[in-house]
Formats: structure tokens, sequence, C-alpha cells
DNA sequence: CTAGCTAGTGAATCAATGA
DNA sequence: CTCATTGATTCACTAGCTA
């Protein structure tokens, strides 16, 4: 049996790919797919500037007029390369795919059919996502990753006390806060992103440290400009990139190269946004601590009233708005904070809503 | 054709229930179906307490020792139930479903099989989730949510404004942090939580602000102990939910029964810009606000000049049209919104056109 | 040199109406 | 059905320039 050639980069197909490597023979799959985004035309900004979409052919399947077909054509899409992956994963290896809403349902679907068993979907949060430029819809601000191995009673790493050191001491949740990649970390060539869609190196620490040990082989059947080889390098993991597009693979090639064999912990650890969460006024209404109609009385000696709206305004006899504006306007003042301005009546009691954002955050902890 | 029933508890199967009911009826359908969790034997915390998990009948699919065959009996269940959803939706309706990893994956592959389209993937992060005791997996601290609409270009209801005001001012995103449904909320009997998987109400709450308008038909086809019906009820929506368990239905209807219905129905809406009626710019030549031979600036900076002319158009040095057509012809933009990009001089004061088209809808009511 | 301002950008399924 | 027209709409962060 021919020994596993690693650090390399294959090009070509990657179901070709994997089928030419030995059976079991990789301790770890991250897969990056196309997303199947099926974008109509193209979007304008309030400033009316354009939004660079990913239009690139590697993203489109099947007919785009039609959704049932172009779902049917990302299937056998999913079903090959996800099959190809299982033959070369090890029995006690495991496999990470991301997504968004657009293919992880497809994904989590086929590779659950294929007989892989989820461990977790974990939820990338993004701190910088793009708005919704319209208002049509909830800003999307998330993907999904799907951590799995090849049955129900597989053995797997996971290393649970890294992941909880890297937490503060508490257990790693499922769902990450991390920013997009940016800066000075994007690969630019000739002013403009490489790749559309490279990932931020935080999310592949966060996936090898926990999920692999050092020395492991891990291989990225998408492997695009090369973030998972960088990791793998600066984590002491070795690596197989199949990618089929020679402009990414001379990129990633330039990037690991550069790339210094340390550990890097401090990429890691990212701002921790959930320290002293910023809490809505909406937020009281959702739990219930008041409602829509009830009354709320301004200032020390409660001169002003207001009644609250379900979303979370004010109205007063003049002014409506946020409880900051209906404050600031209600007293002619150039400002205000609502939080201490207003009081609710309880019992016969008076009592800053305030409280009520403090027994908010006393429940978050 | 009968009237639609509604603020009621219809008893049995909800396939059955559903199929009894007229097509195209209601306007938003929340479902929080069995997740089919699959769990093994029984998990003991650190102190060895029991933990206190979701065994019931009806959280049962197929053979529990067999994924693939626990897998597909769950899918016919799905395709069912969403089937008969999809027949009693309006066209301009949507639908949401909550699950976990377990089953969320099927769900979303299904209803998009079945011609829905997702329009947001929704993850709930919960504030105090149940650790991880054997520490083998990372702690699983959300949920997901799909919201979607029959096809992908049907009309929807989606409450901008309102949402944005609940968030204080910032766009809603597709990631809620909201702590789970436990202490007075949680429905208790003899002690014991009376539903293993009640959802908190603050769910809901956003859920229907955003999505429904008071008035709206909202059908819950597993309703448990009633939370849709408690949170319709409080934001003056009609409900209609679907239940077997009659224990579970007495619960939910002592509960809504209780609910404090809002009197004063206009705190429950936020107006909004689309929703005005459209004011053409002539309207404002007839009121005699402008006349024909004055002056716009165009801009911030009032870079641009143009003159009105008689029908409510402009000339402007190169161009002329409507005022929408010159804005967005002088600044070589695509596309330009004339109410706000042109300002008139009054007392040496420069003010948007767009004044006066407020003060013209204020005079409509 | 610093502070402040301006411009740019990120996996995006991004409108409604009337002729 | 298509096509033209009206007019509503953005958050966090970085880089680079200006005062």
């Amino acid at each position: 049996m021919a020994t596993l050639k690693t650090n390399v980069i294959l090009q070509g197909d990657c179901v070709a790919s994997l089928n030419a490597l030995p059976a079991r023979s990789v301790d770890l799959v991250f897969a990056d797919p196309p997303y199947n985004l099926q974008l109509g035309g193209e979007l304008l900004r309030p400033n009316n500037s354009r939004v660079d979409g990913v239009d690139e052919e590697w993203d489109r399947f099947g007919d785009q007029s039609n959704p049932s077909d172009s779902f049917a054509t990302y299937d056998r899409f999913t079903r090959d390369w996800l099959s190809a992956a299982r033959r070369v994963l090890k029995d006690e290896g495991s496999l990470w795919v991301i997504g968004s809403y657009h293919n992880i349902y497809r994904v989590g679907a086929i590779l659950q059919d294929l007989g892989f068993w989820i461990l977790n979907d974990v939820v990338w949060t993004k701190t910088n996502p793009m708005p919704n430029f319209r208002g049509t819809r909830f800003t999307n601000a998330h993907e999904t990753l799907l951590w799995c191995v090849k049955a129900p009673n597989a053995r797997y790493t996971f290393n649970y006390e890294a992941m909880k050191n890297l937490n503060d001491g508490l257990q790693m949740r499922s769902d990450w806060m991390l920013p997009l990649c940016t800066g000075s970390e994007r690969l630019k060539s000739d002013g403009k992103k490489t790749h559309p869609t490279q990932k931020p190196e935080a999310l592949l620490y966060r996936i090898l440290l926990a999920t692999t040990n050092p020395g492991d082989v891990i291989l990225d059947p998408f492997f695009g400009t090369g973030t998972t080889g960088a990791v793998a390098k600066k984590l002491g993991r070795r690596w197989i990139g199949l990618e089929r597009d020679e402009t990414y693979i001379s990129a990633a090639r330039a990037r690991i190269n550069a790339v210094r064999e340390v550990i890097d912990l401090s990429v890691l650890t990212t701002p921790n946004k959930r320290n002293e969460p910023r809490i809505p006024f909406g937020t009281v209404l959702e739990r219930g601590y008041l409602g829509p109609g009830d009354l709320l009385w301004g200032g020390e000696r409660r001169r002003w009233t207001a009644k609250i709206r379900a979303d979370g305004t004010l109205i007063s006899a003049d002014h409506k708005g946020s409880i900051h504006q209906v404050g600031a306007a209600v007293q002619g003042a150039p400002a205000c904070n609502g939080w201490t301005f207003w009081h609710f009546e309880q019992n016969g009691e008076f009592h800053t809503i305030d409280l009520l954002r403090q027994k908010i955050r006393a429940e978050l902890h």
C-alpha cells in the first residue's frame, strides 16, 4: 500500500481525487462546498453601490430559474462528494461541513442518509455580517457547521479541556461568535478579493484544535485559498487540499509557504461580547415583565406618562419613539437615559425600568 | 363555505384536523413538531441525579435502534403534516418550524422538496442551556427555526420597523438570544413539568410580532400547552391549536383563558413608510406648496439644481423627467428617491421636499 | 503624530404597482 | 405576461486620507 502523501494540493475534481486516495486514511474532513445561493439579479446598497455577490460558475447547479431542478442537481453533487469523502475517512475520524440555509438542509439530510451521525451542529454567529439592505428579512447573520462521525457509536477525538480553557473555563457551546475574514487576513489580487468566500482562520483553529490531534491528517475537498492548510500547518497537523482552480491553488501555495509552525492561541480568543450584553427595551416586553399598553411614569416625581407599544417604542401625549427619545422629548432635553428616567408601577410601588434590565442581565449569566 | 372558527383547540391527529379545514385560510403556521431525539439509555448528572429527558411516546419514530428506519418513518410523518399545513396556508402566508440537529435537516430538506422557499433560518441561542454532563461534545446551546413561504416569489408579512424598534434601532438579526422557559412561566402539574418541551413566550412574541398583523389567524399543529395561543391572544391575533393529548389541552385552555387581551389596538402596530398612501409630486404643486418655475437643489450639499414644470416634472441643465429620474440622471446613479434628494428654499433655509409630502399626508388624516 | 473624516465592503436566495 | 415607474433601504469594521 502506497504511503499517503500529505501537505500537498491535488489539482482536479474533488471526487476523482478522493477516489484515488486510499480508504480509511484521513483523520478529519473539513468541507466548505459551494452553497448554491441561487441569486437573482444584482443588488444595490442604499447608496447605490453594487453588492459584489457570489456569481462564480462553481456555485451554479442545474436550472437556476427552477428551484427543484437546482436542488436535484445539487443533491447529486452532494451525495457524490460526501460518499467519496466517507470512503477515505478513518472509522474513528470525523467530518465537518459548513453551509448556509441555502444548502445546509440538503447537506444535513444527505449525510444522515449516508449513515453519518451528527454530533453537534455549530452556529457561527458573525459579529459583522452584511445588513439586509432592503429591509425585507432578518439580517442573515450566521452560518451553520455540522460535525459528524461515520456511525452512531463511532469513537472520535474531542479535546474537551482545550475547548473549556479557550472559553474562560466554561464548556464551549454550540454557538461561536467570530468576525468575518476581513482586513489583512483577506487575500487580495490586483486589489480585489482572490476568493469570494474565504473563511476566517479563527474558525478553522477552533475546529482543528477541538477535533484533531497534532500529526493528524486533515483533508479539505474544497480547498480554495487554503485556510485549512494554513491553520493545519500552524497547529502541527498534516493536510491534503483538493482544488480545481489554478488561481486559487497558487494563492494557497504562497500563503501556506509563508506560515510558520507556531501555535498562536491568541487568534482563538476573540472578544466575548456576552460579557456585558446590550439589552434592547423590547426584550423587557418579550420576557413579559411589561406588556403592550402598559403605562410608564417619567422623572423623579413622575410628572410625565407614556404608553408602551408592542414593538418597544413609547407614545406620550405629543411624542413617540424609543424610551430615550420620548424621555428627552417630554423634558425638552437634548438627551435622556430612558432606563433610569422611566418608572413602572408594581403593587403600588414605583421602580425604574432599569431594574428589569438588571433582572434580564442576571438571567444571562 | 363555512366560516373559519378561531380561538379554538381541535382535539385529534393534526393531519386529520388540517384536512378538515378550508384551503388557504390561515395567515401563519407555527409548528413545534416532535424532534425524534433517538435518545439511548438514561443520563446521569455528575451528582448522579437523573436527567429528565424527553421519552414520551410521541417522540418515537420507527425502530429506534435503526437510524435509517427511524429517519424514514420520521420523514413520512414530516411530509404528511407539512403537506397538510401547506394546503390550509394562504398563498401569502408563511410557516415557521422549530427543531434541533436531530430533525431540522430532515424538516428543512422536505419542506424545500414540497416547494416551500426559506426566507431565513433563525438561531435561538439559549442563555441557560443544559450543560453536556459527560464532556463529550459542545454544549448543545441552540435550536433552529425555519421561516418560509409557499413559493419563491410569494409576498409575505414582515414588520421590519417593529423588529428594528424591538432591537433598539438596529436591524433584527437571525440569531436570537433568549432564555429557556423556566420559573413561573413553566406550567407544572403535581410539581412536575406539564409538557417536556414548553417553549418560552418570548420566542413566539418575536415571531408573531414580526410576521403577522393584528387579527391574523395563526395555526399551531402541535399546540401542546398553548404557548402560541397565549401569545397570539396577548398580541391581538386569532389562533387555532391542534393537539391530541387531553392533559395538554386542558392545561392550554386554562392558561389562555387567564391571558389579558390588549384593549388599545393602536399599540400593537408600528407605522411604516411602505403602507403610507402614495402622493404624486404634482399634488405638491396643486396644493400650492411649490409652483411652476420654482427651483430645487439636489443632494446633501445642493450641488445640482432643477426647475419645476407645471406638470410636476423637473428640468435641469441636461435632463428632464420625474423628480426621481432627474435626481438619478444628474448624479449618474442607477436610481434615486427624489423625495429625499431634492430640497426647496424657504426663508433662507433648505428642506427636503419630503417635508411637503409629510404635510400633505397629515392633511389626509 | 493623532484624531477625525470618508470611502469601501462582506456567501444576499433583498419591492410593489400599474399599464 | 412584460415593462416602466415609484421610491424604500445598511452594520461593523478597516484602510486611507485630511486637518
